[in-house]
RNA sequence: GGAUGCUUAGCUCAGUUGGUUAGAGCACCUGCCUUACAAGCAGGGGGUCAUAGGUUCGAGUCCUAUAGCGUCCACCA
C-alpha cells in the first residue's frame, strides 16, 4: 500500500539502479522492430543545465513510449570532447595550479585533458541517472574515442582525395589567447565602443591628401593600397596614382574597387589584405602583397617597425599619438560597432592571414538541397518551419575552416616533408615526414555522430539495424552548425539521411524571459529542482508547458503545480488500491453506466494521446492526460464509484483505468508510475517499462452510457450551481421532470445524486414551498425548498443573467435566420445551435419568473 | 539589409483541417476539515484574441499592411 502522501525522494530512491540492474535500457531484441535515437553529446566541459534536461527528457519520452509499444528502442549515450571549449578549461585549471600548457608538452597535456574528461563524464552520467534517462550504456561513445577517430580519419582522407578538402592561405578568425583559428560559428559579435580614426594619406608628389577613416589604425603597417569606388567622381581620377603610407613613408597604389562604398565613411578605404577578409578579396583582384603585421598572440611583429612587440591595442594608442604629433590625424569620431569575439575565451578575434585546412562546401551543400526535395529521403523537421534554417544555410555557405591550433582533438592526418604533402589513413613510409600539429574542429567529429557511433566505417550489425536514426532531438540554436553538418556528411558517406525526423525545441529562459547565463547568474540547476520537487515534476513541467519549437520560461510555480498533480495521481491511486486489495482478476461483466462511461473516456483519451505522441506534440498529450485524470477520473468517476465500490466490475474498472493512466504517464513520469505499478493488485508485466502501451479498443466505446453519465454530470453541476446562486438550504429535494425519454438519467443514478448533491430525497411532487426549474437540453429538474425573499444581490445577478440570455438568444435567432448559414454550415453545427437556442429560451423563462 | 518567431484573462501559456459568447495553471472572490487527496473539494468573477483592412454564411485560426517585443544570419573600412 502506498504511503499517505507522495514523497518524491522516497519514490525515486534506488529506482534507476534497479532499472539498470535489470538491463531494461539495453537494446538488441531482434524479434522486434528497431527504433533508434542517438543523444546529442553534451560537452565534457561542465554539468548539465536545464536545457539538457529538457532535450534529454523529450528523447526519453520517445524512447520509453516506443519501448512500451513493442519496439527494440535504442538510445545511444555519449559525450563530445568539445575541442577548444575543453582545452580552454583544462588550460585554466592548469594555470591555477601554476602549470603552463607548453611546459607539459602535447602528451602530458593530453593526459590531463583525459583526466578532466573522465571526471566530467562521471558527473554527467550521474545527472542522466537523476533524470531517469533510459540510456543503453553498453553502447556509450565519445567523440574522441578510437572508433570515432577511425571514422574521422576516413572522412578527412576521402574528402581530400576528392579535392573537397584543401589547405590554403585565407583570412580566418584568429583567437590570440588560445592561438588558434576559429570557424565563423565560434565567433560571437558584440557591440563595442570604438572610434573612427580619420587619417591623412598624402598623394605622392603633392600636398593633397586622401582622408582615410578606419577603426583599426594599427593595421596600417599592412596596408598595400587604398581603394576608392570607380564611379566616385571625387576620387576616380586618382586611380593609378600612389599615396604615401603615413609613418612608414612608403608609396602604395590607389586602386578602384567596388568594395569602397562612396556613401560610407569618407569613401576611401585602406586595404590590408592580410588582416581583413574583404581586403583580402580586394588584394586578390588587384594582385596586392599581403603583409602580416602581427604575431600569433596579437602583438605587433617586425613589420610594425618601432612598434614591434607591442600589443595591438598598445600599438594603437602609441600610433595615434605619433600621428597626432605628425599632424596626420584629422579627427577621432566615436562610434559603436560590432566586433567578433571568441566564443570560448571572450577575446576580440583578429582577422588573420594563415594557412589552414578547409572543406569546400559547394558539392556537399548541393546534395543536401537536392535531397530535401525528395519526400522519402529528406529529413523531416518538426515543426516544419525549421527546415528553412537548413535550406538557407546550405544555399549560402562559405568554406568551412576545420583546422584548430589545439592539442585536444582529432589530429589532422596530413604529413609534410619539405614541399611534399601526404594525406592518408596510415602515416607515410620513409623518414623525414612530420605530421600536422593541428587538430580538427570538434564539429567535424560530431557531424559523423549518427553513424560513427554505430560502428561506421565498418559494416556492423548495429549500423545495419539502427541507421538511419529515427529521430534526432535538439534545440533550434544549433541547427546550422550541427544538424546541417550531420546531414551533408551522412548523405556523402552513407548515402542516406542521418535521421528521418528532427524534432526541434526552443531555449529555456528564466522567469523574466531572459536567457539563462553565467554572467546574469540566473541559471537554475536541474539537480536542485529534482531535489525539491522530484525528477517526475521537472520532466512533466519541461515537456508539457510549451508548443513545439517555442521557448520555455522556467517557472518554479509551475513545477510546484506539477508536484500537486502527481500528488493527486498518488492519492487517486491510493483510493483505487485501498478498495481493490481483494481483487483477484479483472472482471468486466455487469458494468455500471459510470464504469462504461469512464472506459469510454479512457479509450478516447488513449486514441488522442497516441495520435499526439506520434506527432511529438507532448504539450497536447499533457493537456489530454491532465484533463482526463483530474476531471474525468478523479472528480467524476471516483466520486461516482463510491456508490458501487463493492461491485467487482467497479473494482475492475478502477484498476484497469488506473493501470492505463500510469502507463500513458510513464514516459513522462517514470519514477512515480513505476512505484504505483508495482503496487497494483493485478499486473500484466514484471515492470511497467516492459508492459505494453495502451491501445485504443473500438469495443470499449459505450455510446449510451457516455451520454447518460455526461448528462448526469451536467445535471449535478447545474443543480450545484443553482443551489449556490440561490442559497438553497441543505434539506432540499428535487423532482425529476426530465420527460419520459430522459427520466432514467436520474432514476438510474439516485444514489449518486443524493450522495453528491446532499439532497434529502428525490420527490414525485412537492407542495407548499418554493420550487424552481433547472433546465437542460434534455428536460428540467425542479428544486424544492423553503422560500426566501430575493435579496438585492440575487436580483442584480438575475438581471444580469436575463440580459446575457436575451442578447445570446437574439444573436442565435439572427444566425439561424441566415439562409446561407443554414445551408452551408454542417448540419450538426446547425442542430446544436437550435438546441442551444431552445435551452436558453427556457432558461430565460425561469429567470423572468423568479424576477416577478 | 535578409530570415524568422511572438503579441490571447492580473501573470505564464495552450488553442488540431476556419464552425459561431475563447481554454488551462497560478492569482482572485464565496462556501466547505465530505473516510483518496485542505498540496484538497464545490461554486464564481475575469479576455472587443496587438492595430487596420480583406477573403468567407462564419476568422483567435487564412491573406495584406502597420506597430511593438525577441531571435538568427550577413555587413559594418
Amino acid at each position: 500500500m502506498l504511503e499517505k502522501k507522495y514523497n518524491h525522494k522516497e519514490v525515486e530512491e534506488g529506482k534507476y539502479e534497479k532499472w539498470l540492474k535489470h538491463n531494461y535500457f539495453k537494446a538488441g531484441d531482434l524479434t522486434k522492430e528497431a527504433f533508434s535515437i542517438v543523444i546529442p553529446p553534451p560537452n565534457v566541459t561542465g554539468k548539465l543545465h536545464l536545457g539538457h534536461a529538457w532535450d534529454t527528457t523529450l528523447q526519453d519520452i520517445i524512447i520509453r513510449y516506443k519501448k512500451m509499444d513493442g519496439y527494440d528502442a535504442l538510445w545511444l549515450p555519449g559525450m563530445d570532447h568539445a575541442a577548444i571549449a575543453t582545452e580552454v578549461k583544462v588550460v585554466d585549471r592548469l594555470k591555477s595550479q601554476g602549470i603552463n600548457k607548453r611546459d607539459l608538452g602535447r602528451d602530458g597535456f593530453l593526459e590531463k585533458a583525459w583526466e578532466w574528461k573522465e571526471e566530467y563524464a562521471k558527473t554527467i552520467r550521474e545527472q542522466w541517472g537523476k533524470l531517469g534517462l533510459a540510456l543503453d550504456y553498453s553502447r556509450e561513445r565519445f567523440t574522441l574515442d578510437e572508433g570515432l577517430n577511425k571514422a574521422v580519419t576516413k572522412v578527412f582522407v576521402d574528402l581530400y582525395n576528392k579535392g573537397w578538402i584543401y589547405r590554403g592561405e585565407r583570412i580566418i578568425n584568429w583567437d590570440p589567447v588560445q592561438k588558434t583559428a576559429l570557424s565563423n560559428e565560434e565567433v560571437i559579435y558584440k557591440d563595442v565602443e570604438g572610434a573612427f580614426y580619420h587619417i591623412k594619406y598624402f598623394i605622392e608628389g603633392t600636398d593633397d591628401y586622401l582622408e582615410v577613416a578606419t577603426t583599426r589604425p594599427e593595421t596600417l603597417f599592412g596596408d598595400t593600397a587604398v581603394a576608392v569606388n570607380q564611379n566616385d567622381e571625387r576620387y576616380n581620377k586618382l586611380i593609378g596614382k600612389n599615396v604615401i603610407l603615413p609613418i612608414v613613408n612608403k608609396p602604395i597604389p590607389i586602386v578602384g574597387d567596388e568594395h569602397a562604398d562612396p556613401e560610407f565613411g569618407t569613401g576611401v578605404v585602406k586595404i590590408t589584405p592580410a588582416h581583413d577578409p574583404n581586403d583580402f578579396e580586394v588584394g586578390n583582384r588587384h594582385n596586392l602583397q599581403r603583409v602580416v603585421v602581427m604575431n600569433e598572440d596579437a602583438t605587433m611583429n617586425e613589420n610594425a617597425g618601432k612598434y614591434n612587440g607591442m600589443d595591438r591595442y598598445e600599438c594603437r594608442q602609441a600610433l595615434i599619438k605619433d600621428l597626432k604629433e605628425a599632424d596626420l590625424l584629422i579627427k577621432i569620431e566615436k562610434m559603436t560597432h560590432n566586433v567578433g569575439h571568441s566564443e570560448r575565451t571572450g577575446v576580440m578575434v583578429e582577422p588573420y592571414l594563415s594557412k589552414q585546412w578547409f572543406v569546400n562546401m559547394k558539392e556537399l551543400s548541393k546534395h543536401v538541397l537536392e535531397n530535401q526535395k525528395d519526400n522519402n529521403k529528406k529529413v523531416n523537421f518538426i515543426p516544419e518551419r525549421f527546415e528553412k534554417i537548413l535550406i538557407n544555410w546550405m544555399s549560402d555557405c562559405h568554406d568551412w575552416c576545420i583546422s584548430r591550433q589545439l592539442w585536444w582533438g582529432h589530429r589532422i592526418p596530413a604529413w609534410y616533408k619539405n614541399d611534399e604533402v601526404y594525406v592518408g589513413v596510415e602515416p607515410p613510409k620513409g623518414d623525414g615526414w612530420k605530421q600536422d600539429e593541428d587538430v580538427l574542429d570538434t564539429w567535424f567529429s560530431s557531424a559523423l555522430w549518427p553513424f560513427s557511433t554505430l560502428g561506421w566505417p565498418d559494416k556492423t550489425p548495429d549500423l545495419e539495424r539502427y541507421f538511419p536514426n529515427d529521430v534526432l532531438v535538439t534545440g533550434y540554436d544549433i541547427i546550422f552548425f550541427w544538424v546541417c553538418r550531420m546531414v551533408f556528411q551522412s548523405l556523402e558517406f552513407t548515402g542516406k539521411r542521418p535521421f528521418k525526423d528532427c524534432l526541434i525545441h526552443g531555449l529555456i529562459r528564466d522567469k523574466e524571459g531572459r536567457k539563462m547565463s553565467k554572467s546574469l547568474g540566473n541559471g537554475v540547476d536541474p539537480m536542485n529542482v529534482i531535489d525539491t520537487y522530484g525528477a517526475d515534476s521537472l520532466r512533466w513541467f519541461l515537456t508539457t508547458n510549451s508548443a513545439p519549437g517555442q521557448d520555455l520560461r522556467y517557472d518554479e510555480d509551475k513545477v510546484k503545480a506539477t508536484w500537486n498533480f502527481i500528488n493527486k495521481i498518488w492519492n487517486a491511486s491510493r483510493y483505487v488500491l485501498m478498495n481493490t486489495e481483494d481483487l483477484k482478476e479483472i472482471n468486466l461483466s455487469g458494468l455500471t453506466s459510470s464504469d462504461k462511461w469512464i472506459l469510454t473516456k479512457l479509450n478516447k483519451t488513449i486514441k488522442n494521446v497516441r495520435t499526439n505522441m506520434d506527432k511529438y506534440d507532448f504539450n497536447l498529450v499533457g493537456n489530454e492526460l491532465y484533463k482526463f485524470i483530474w476531471e474525468d477520473f478523479c472528480d467524476v468517476y471516483i466520486e461516482y464509484s463510491k456508490v458501487s465500490i463493492d461491485n467487482v466490475s467497479t473494482k475492475s474498472t478502477l484498476t484497469l483505468v488506473l493501470t492505463n493512466i500510469i502507463k500513458m504517464l510513464h514516459p513522462f513520469m517514470p519514477y512515480v508510475t513505476d512505484e504505483i505499478y508495482d503496487s497494483l493488485p493485478i499486473k500484466d508485466a514484471k515492470s511497467i517499462i516492459l508492459s505494453g502501451y495502451p491501445v485504443y479498443d473500438v469495443n470499449g466505446i459505450y455510446v449510451d452510457a457516455e451520454k447518460e453519465i455526461d448528462a448526469l454530470t451536467e445535471i449535478i453541476k447545474g443543480i450545484r450551481n443553482a443551489k449556490a446562486e440561490n442559497n438553497v438550504p441543505k434539506g432540499f429535494g428535487i423532482i425529476n421532470d426530465l420527460g419520459e425519454d430522459n427520466k432514467y438519467i436520474i432514476d438510474n443514478n439516485k444514489d449518486v445524486l443524493t450522495r453528491l448533491l446532499k439532497c434529502d430525497i428525490i420527490l414525485s411532487s412537492f407542495e407548499g414551498a418554493t420550487m424552481f426549474d433547472v433546465v437542460f437540453s434534455y428536460g428540467k429538474v425542479t428544486l424544492c425548498y423553503e422560500a426566501k425573499e430575493n435579496s438585492k444581490e440575487d436580483i442584480e445577478s438575475l438581471e444580469k443573467e436575463r440580459k446575457q440570455l436575451e442578447e445570446s438568444i437574439e444573436r442565435r435567432k439572427k444566425l439561424l435566420s441566415n439562409e446561407r448559414y443554414v445551408n452551408n454550415a454542417p448540419q450538426m453545427v446547425v442542430k446544436q445551435e437550435r438546441e442551444k437556442l431552445a435551452d436558453e429560451e427556457s432558461k430565460l423563462k425561469i429567470v423572468l419568473d423568479k424576477l416577478k
